[in-house]
DNA sequence: ATAAATTCGTTCGCATACGAACAATAAACG
DNA sequence: CGTTTATTGTTCGTATGCGAACGAATTTAT
């Protein structure tokens, strides 16, 4: 009348259940899988502007907020201050974004869109939305609004 | 009667919405933020063995296999062969994979997991399990069943 | 059997990602 | 005022993550 073992039982999808352990279950590894795959559908999809999903989310924030410092970047797009010392640099090499020094705070480097940046950043913004669109085309509309909820309680 | 503007508008947690793009409801960003949250809570949970997710996740399906190859290791776990490479160099290193060549077939090496391995895989995965449940902590029983039931459908 | 296609493992390069440490500067506190 | 604390940006080291290319070996097609 105890629990069952249940040792080396078969779940829907073939893999071998050990000790009730299936690591296709878990949350960390099926987020890990589905930021692999929408990542991909970016890169994809981002191709011609030759933007990885980091580059783009700071360009957007910089085309939002006008004008931010370095480590407040970080903060609004959840970016360590060293990853972000990486991307910025990588940005401003390509004329992308400015960097000047604030006059009111000599720590601070101040970052703003070049021309050139702010016009990326606008039409990338429209690839963006179809990232997005195919990302979450295995959802129906109910399912969508339903997942974002849920995933934003989780982050 | 056509489309409302609807410039720099505020959403409910205070982003700024340009042209309707906001970043903080993109789910390439929310998978990106929910998936660094999981690892985080992994890495401070299994610090005592020092083993990263990609880490354990090889362990724990070369327990289940008893033994594999190393690409096919690595389509079970959604790592690519370069990957691979680097992590099993690593747990090899640490002596906790062993790495044989497959007679049936030159090109194969048979990964097997050493006492000291299966030892920490066994533990490892009693870790797991508090990961898991600590990261879906913000969610009830039934948000978790239908959060992981969409998330699957997004791998 | 021979050629073509595929698979396996490896290496290189680039791009996150973050802990840890650091100097310079600013803010908070007595 | 000066001391303590916090913030800003930087560098180093380690670990994914993947595209691209490669030689070696196997499988498939002809």
């Amino acid at each position: 009348m105890g629990a069952k073992p249940q040792l080396s039982t078969i779940d829907g999808r073939g893999a071998r259940a050990s000790d009730g352990y299936v690591l296709e279950n878990q949350v960390g590894h099926l987020l890990r899988r589905a930021h692999q795959r929408a990542t991909s559908i970016f890169t994809e999809l981002m191709a011609a502007h030759q933007l990885t999903p980091t580059q783009f989310a700071a360009l957007a924030k910089i085309l939002d907020e006008k004008s931010v410092s370095q480590n407040e970047l970080g903060r609004l797009t959840a970016m360590d201050p060293a990853t972000m010392q990486g991307v910025m640099g990588r940005l401003c090499d390509r004329g992308l974004v400015a960097r000047n020094a604030d006059p009111s705070d000599r720590r601070r480097m101040t970052l703003t869109l070049t021309p050139a940046g702010r016009r990326l950043a606008e039409t990338a913004r429209e690839v963006g939305r179809q990232v997005t669109e195919e990302t979450l085309s295995p959802l129906s509309e109910n399912e969508r609004v339903r997942f974002l909820s849920l995933l934003r309680k989780l982050c």
